[in-house]
DNA sequence: TCTCCAAATATACT
DNA sequence: TCAAGTATATTTGGAGA
């Protein structure tokens, strides 16, 4: 069954809304960023406008190094529940020019699946206009500009959204997928990042052609079955996911660093209590409860390391989030003797909670 | 030896 | 040098059948 789906993602996402709220950044380079606690730009850059771009700047950098190579660019810290806002508004318009409300997928806060393979009749033509139309919409009604893809598949889709950037829209119909991937490098394929690439590279494959046309099972023997397969297919354009609502996510997480690398307990005893307040209100929040605990430690080296916990029932205390990540806490201080950097802790196998479970129910 | 699943690590993305 | 945060996917390894 031929399908046509779009792909919609929001321009340079955060720092855009940072501009549409503040307009004297227009012109300027705008850096949103994730500070840690330790000083004036300790910390990454989460997202950039072009300006910034243009000068260097990329997503996951030192904000440090970002200042150094643009000291004249703005700096706002991320304002993420407020994006959140904005992204729920955005998403309402896209879901509306869907086939149907279940023909939509929000991927991320910035980006969604529609199907429109219905409103379109497999109209290529057709399909494009639904495009503009959207990318009008979300115009007008946000003042924010997206990058639509157009595409036999999610994949195809996915990556024609980020062919024509920003404020673009590119349309691949289905005989033209092959030429489209082929000269690609297959960092570019959606699911491929720096450690595929690499592994990729050591076997001679650089482009998607040549992925495509390499031998499934010497992809198999290197990568596993599981992505072995992914990855011929792929390459070759393939893709049957269908578009669907994603069930809500499995894990809630926090993770911060601590004001100075160290292995002071009161120090991580107490931003630990941090974390886990908010943790246990987006718990409450979403009226779930948890069958795992797990507490992460980043060690002053970079090395990352996890300690988790699953119980028997679910629950949503936050008496026994605090018992669990604290014992798991104390584990990791007595094994170790390299100073901590970051720490977290996440509560996993989410389950909707039915009642007020307590630990009457054990 | 198979299967399940908890634990831990690897990876991706912004 | 500098180096955040959130989430999912995959691999590992132990226990019971």
């Amino acid at each position: 069954m031929e399908r046509v789906i779009i792909h919609v993602d929001m321009d340079y996402f955060y720092a855009a809304i940072e501009e549409r709220e503040d307009p004297t950044l227009k012109g300027k380079a705008v850096v949103v960023c994730m500070y840690s606690n330790r000083g004036e730009s300790g910390g990454a850059v989460s997202t950039s406008n072009y300006i910034a771009r243009d000068a260097g700047i990329r997503s996951a950098m030192p904000c440090k190094l970002a200042k150094s190579k643009k000291p004249d660019a703005v700096f706002l810290p991320v304002r993420k529940a407020f994006y959140e806002e904005v992204s729920a508004s955005v998403m309402e318009i896209l879901r509306s020019n869907a086939d149907s409300e279940e023909a939509f997928e929000k991927i991320s806060i910035d980006e969604a699946f529609l199907e429109i393979t219905e409103s379109c009749n497999c109209d290529y033509d057709l399909a494009k206009e639904i495009g503009l139309r959207i990318k009008e919409e979300v115009k007008s009604q946000e003042r924010i500009t997206c990058s639509v893809g157009i595409g036999p598949n999610k994949l195809i889709a996915k990556m024609a959204s980020s062919f024509r950037k920003p404020d673009g829209i590119t349309v691949i119909r289905p005989e033209e997928t092959e030429d489209f991937l082929k000269p690609m490098p297959v960092k570019k394929l959606w699911g491929i990042g720096k450690v595929t690439e690499d592994k990729l590279a050591e076997m001679g494959i650089t482009t998607v052609e040549e992925l495509a046309a390499f031998d499934v099972m010497e992809l198999i023997s290197v990568f596993g079955k599981n992505k072995g397969m992914w990855l011929k297919g792929a390459a070759s354009g393939q893709d049957d996911s269908p578009v669907k609502e994603r069930t809500a996510s499995d894990q809630i997480g926090r993770m911060a660093s601590l004001k100075n690398d160290s292995r002071n307990e009161n120090m991580i005893f107490s931003l630990l209590d941090e974390l886990m307040d908010d943790v246990i209100g987006k718990v409450k929040k979403r009226k779930v409860s948890f069958r795992s605990v797990t507490v992460t430690v980043i060690f002053s080296n970079f090395k990352t390391s996890t300690k988790s916990k699953t119980f028997n029932h679910a629950v949503s205390d936050r008496e026994i989030l605090t018992e669990n990540a604290v014992e798991l806490m104390k584990q990791f201080l007595e094994e170790s003797t390299i100073n901590f950097r970051r720490i977290g802790v996440r509560v996993g196998n989410l389950q909707e909670s039915t009642g007020q479970k307590s630990l009457f129910d054990f």
